[in-house]
DNA sequence: AAAAAGTGCAACCGCAACCTA
DNA sequence: TTAGGTTGCGGTTGCACTTTT
């Protein structure tokens, strides 16, 4: 199977396989682009890279999911959305791709989501409200290396579903009050706000989450 | 036994973000 | 500063395999 410029698609053989392990043991990993020519294979570098990521890159965990990465994947998609790769980064040796998919074939369909209050639904199934924060960067002088202990408490807090009607987390039910969310970062959120031009916590989780999501989330979570 | 429907997973596609000259 | 090239992400599709009718 050959698309219009001559790449070959679909099915990898194990020959492929072997030529594309080759190349990166050999080169490492990287320079997508200049894969195909280097292997000797007559692909494109994106289903070059996704073989590797997805399926040839050692390490990489097969099998069914168990109970714990189940619970944690629907954790962190309650908190994150559909940032596959972000879960995948907490969950050793499972991709983006493996968890996407375990998501759309398995959980998806016993988690139910309610988008708006009464849904005739929410009677039967667990009610998941995905919060999407938006992406944005700390900037790099205030992403302190700082990891004070209260940010254990505080993503607990965040795991354990502190939110409110609206799927914000709701600060005035725990001790996370606007003056101490500087505190527990350790950061100059106030100097973050000013820069980004968006408010930190008025906006709940959505908007001061990423401040905190580089950190190492799995240690914590552990 | 055969056809239809369902399931799981690998792979592709489009696009936005990032990088670099 | 900007434009072209590269990378990485999430959504979607295709297909082989399994289960049901």
């Amino acid at each position: 199977m050959e698309g219009p410029l001559g790449v070959r698609k679909g099915a990898w053989t194990e020959e492929e396989d072997d030529l594309l392990k080759r190349c990166i043991q050999r080169y490492g990993e990287g320079r997508w682009h200049q894969v195909p020519v280097k292997a000797g294979l007559n692909r494109c570098r994106k289903s070059c890279r996704l073989r590797w990521l997805n399926y040839l890159k050692p390490n990489i965990k097969r099998g069914k999911f168990e109970d714990d990465e189940v619970d944690l994947i629907i954790r962190l998609h309650k908190l994150l959305g559909n940032r596959w790769t972000l879960i995948a980064g907490r969950l050793p040796g499972r991709t983006a791709n493996d968890v996407k998919n375990y998501w759309n074939s398995h959980i998806r369909k016993t988690v139910g989501y309610c988008t708006k209050k009464g849904h005739k639904d929410d009677q039967k199934t667990a009610q998941i409200k995905v919060i999407k924060p938006k992406p944005w960067t700390l900037p790099r002088r205030l992403a302190g290396p700082s990891k004070p202990e209260n940010e254990i408490l505080l993503w607990e807090s965040l795991l354990d579903g502190n939110q409110n009607e609206e799927g914000m987390i709701d600060t005035s039910m725990n001790s996370f009050q606007d003056q101490s969310v500087t505190e527990l970062l350790g950061k100059e959120t106030s100097a973050a706000t000013e820069e980004m031009g968006r408010p930190l916590v008025e906006e709940g989780l959505g908007s001061w989450m990423d401040l905190v999501v580089d950190f190492d989330l799995w240690d914590l979570l552990k």
